[in-house]
DNA sequence: ATGAAAGCGCTAACAG
DNA sequence: CTGTTAGCGCTTTCAT
């Protein structure tokens, strides 16, 4: 602030050396330079308390060694763990990552977008909450490096990695009617995205093997569709209450519950231990993303367990084989879920 | 990727303007240049798919408009709070935050304050688990602008957000007497950092008033100083248990516990059930901080609500308006907990 | 209203 | 081993 900073100039003047050579020592350079030189000019820079202008470096190397990643919330503890996987392998890598929260607002996401790639970053993670069909084809087209994670992007050049929802709903399923349930309610946000409706399918797929299909329409309860802009972990909650609220108006009442996610679990539980129901005494329910939370209730809500930290740790990874040239020619990548058994669904007889 | 990147110059060779002229038009500047030119200029640019490069324009204009805010971990709900007010108000001044976790590693916290200075951030928010004294001191004297949060830092040239921890646990301390409680334990990580001393002191304050002190040692239980540096909420979780464990030993035991956050809080009630003591009928707690999960749990969590959002807010705005040069000279703000009584506490008669 | 040219801080040929 | 110099993409005097 005070006075104007210290360029690699100063440095050079104050030693009576060139720019290039206190740059070849400063950058930490394979050029050789003799070592009471190199020695002088590292004293004299510490001394000087000169800090680099990666500015100036980057635009002359023309590489930010820096990646984007655009996330809908990170209030959001499933996005937390995606994002620490990342981090990790980008870190490994030498790479710096610039996170951006979209809010789950498309519009922002765009400008997100755009606005990383005017920093000059090497490629991009995005989780994309947009409906649009083919907003990233002009990026694409241009040679964008991106990874989509979690939320498909039906563009079959972009770089995918996914969890298996179908699968992972399907074995919530299973496992209540290996429990004796027959009675088995859905409750989750609106199916207005594709990992949505697949959780959909697969609770479909379950009861259709076990003939259970078709089930009280009752029992499916989804919320509307508008998603509030003010997104965070109350959201789901409140919403699990509210359907489930909803669910308790009937007079044939469901012995299991299967929800989108453990924070709508959580709401789910909570409303029926309110209206004196006992979980999972009278009835069962069964959480999806294994989120730390899920430990934490009472009882330990029994989930479908996501591995979200390994798919930050794949999504990077594959991000930084692009960068490096080594194309892999494996576009999508499908993560498996598995069941965590605790003690929120019952035995039924 | 595959051609070189267009530059203003591309565009104004296509347009037969000069870089000048482009510039001026694509940086939306005061400085007129005519109608058609601009229409012109705008058109071709989105044509050719123009993507202006920061770097060169922040390098130029010494100006990167961004902050950089390190916190110790993003998968804590409470540091996810405060992040979004900053973002917020970064959001609406034009700037753009980068965020960086420390993971509790006062190195990689070092690490990352030199990174985002290359950078040439013009501000830093800081969330310091450093315990070594006066090691900002270099940066200050170069005129960091820098704004502590919730952790104090040692140095009267640092701008402080506080919250009143000391008040805060007395708060909730005094609520327990109040409901007729007289054996109340104290459940807390550590006392290595001031935040959680003054915890401490407040719960001695709320006693000695009452003229409850001094208490049974056996009922302050405290863990071990050694970090988890993979930090995460299942530690803080594992925490409450294990001292809860610690405390049912004794042979006579406490009516109600303090926590030093809702996390612990969680394994506290979570152990209790699971040695079947039901809370708060035979044992009552209380957290701190009432991050989102204080109400997921059952019984909902009477708990010391922390202004988070706010803080995050004031911090930024107080940077800003550093950064504008209009600073205030009040370095310190203080902000006040409130007390938020659910369902975890009992009446004793 | 437009353009020529210098230069932000740094690196990388190229020359010595 | 060291230095000179051009220029990364952009903005901004200073001319015109």
């Amino acid at each position: 602030m005070s006075d104007k900073p210290i360029t690699i100039y100063d440095i050079a003047q104050n030693v009576n050396a060139s720019p290039a050579t206190v740059s070849r020592v400063l950058s930490n350079s394979e050029y050789p330079v003799s070592a009471k030189l190199s020695q002088k000019i590292k004293a004299v820079a510490k001394e000087m308390g000169y800090t680099p202008n990666m500015l100036g470096r980057q635009l002359k190397k023309n590489n930010t060694m820096s990646i984007g990643v655009i996330i809908p919330s990170i209030s959001n503890p499933f996005y937390a763990d995606v994002v620490l996987g990342i981090e990790e392998i980008a870190r490994s890598n030498g790479y710096q990552v610039l996170l951006c929260n979209s809010h789950q607002n498309p519009d922002l996401e765009a400008e997100y977008l755009q606005t990383l790639l005017e920093k000059q970053v090497k490629g991009i993670i995005l989780s994309s909450i947009s409906r649009k069909k083919g907003w990233l084809a002009g990026y694409l087209a241009k040679g964008l490096n991106i990874i989509s994670i979690d939320q498909k992007i039906d563009n079959r050049h972009v770089y995918q990695i996914e969890f298996d929802y179908r699968k992972g709903s399907a074995l919530a399923c299973r496992h209540l009617i290996e429990q004796g349930h027959k009675k088995i309610a859905f409750i989750s946000a609106a199916l207005d995205r594709p990992t949505r409706l697949n959780l959909y399918r697969g609770y479909q797929d379950a009861l259709r093997e076990a003939g259970l299909t078709p089930l009280k329409k009752e029992w499916i309860q989804l919320s509307k569709a508008c998603e509030n802009l003010n997104y965070d972990s109350a959201f789901e909650f409140n919403n699990g209450k509210q359907l489930t609220r909803n669910l308790l108006k009937m007079k044939d009442l469901p012995t299991a519950i299967i929800t989108c996610n453990d924070l709508t679990a959580a709401g789910v539980i909570n409303e029926l231990n309110e209206q004196g129901l006992h979980v999972p005494g009278e009835v069962s329910v069964v959480g999806f993303d294994n989120i730390e939370l899920s430990q934490m209730l009472t009882p330990a809500l029994t989930t479908v367990d996501l591995p979200k930290y390994e798919m930050g740790r794949l999504a990077c990874s594959k991000l930084m084989a692009l960068l490096n040239g080594d194309d892999t020619n494996q576009k999508e990548v499908m993560l498996q879920p598995i069941l965590i058994a605790r003690n929120s669904v019952a035995r039924l007889e």
